[in-house]
DNA sequence: GCTTGACGCCTCGGAATCCTAGGTGTATAT
DNA sequence: ATATACACCTAGGATTCCGAGGCGTCAAGC
């Protein structure tokens, strides 16, 4: 309730997704795994968050999802990116770089003397 | 309503916020003058985002407000932080940078061979 | 045989944040 | 006289995330 605040930034998520999926198809499950692992926790993605994610996401277009078998003999939902969706990704990336850099200009700026 | 995000990231908008602070006493209005100009147009705050805020950070005990007079000679509330007020700017500025990180790691995440 | 845990999907409800759109009042410039 | 900048504010809707719960399968351990 207080201060703690270890949740993905808002508005964060569907970029991480984004870039995920870009790196070759996967389910969802693993999307969460994956952006886990590769920002070595530093983000843990919920299922209660990702999966309207998802959704979300393919109801923009920006993803299509097949049922498709696991490895391990399982079924399981794989996303790619479509066309829409690596615009879409592009876009996020360049918004992110610019918040980012807006962030890093406030946080940089010295106090006046 | 589709594309288009232009909007803060939320959750930034306190650490916007109290950094601002952080450089110099300063009443509201100003204080989204500022973020806007020290961004270089990267953010600009509306003020029914800022003001919420403010009332916000102040119930946190983050920053204590009162009332006095402008150069110009208006009435207006005067923000400062409190030392609660700056243990939550450092909280809060690593907790950006560990995001930050984490983003820019899947951001630059390769895709497989 | 049974139970636990990982895998893999899902939804509902609450909480938080932001924006839009409205509103108030004063001073200055046109 | 009117418009614009200053300076404050709130209410309502939209969005997004998380916590908690649920369903079903399969493998491992007891």
């Amino acid at each position: 309730m207080a201060a703690i605040k270890s949740d993905i930034l808002k508005g964060t998520l569907d970029l991480l997704i984004l870039k995920v999926v870009a790196l070759g198809e996967v389910h969802g499950y693993a999307i969460s795994q994956r952006i886990q692992q590769i920002s070595r926790n530093g983000f843990q993605v919920q299922q209660g968050s990702l999966y309207p994610a998802l959704h979300r996401l393919e109801k923009q277009g920006w993803l299509s999802a097949d049922w498709r078998a696991t490895e391990t003999g399982r079924e399981a939902k794989y996303y790619a990116l479509t066309r829409k969706g690596r615009k879409q990704l592009e876009a996020e990336v360049a918004d992110w770089e610019r918040i980012a850099g807006a962030v890093a200009l406030i946080l940089d700026a010295a106090e006046p003397s």
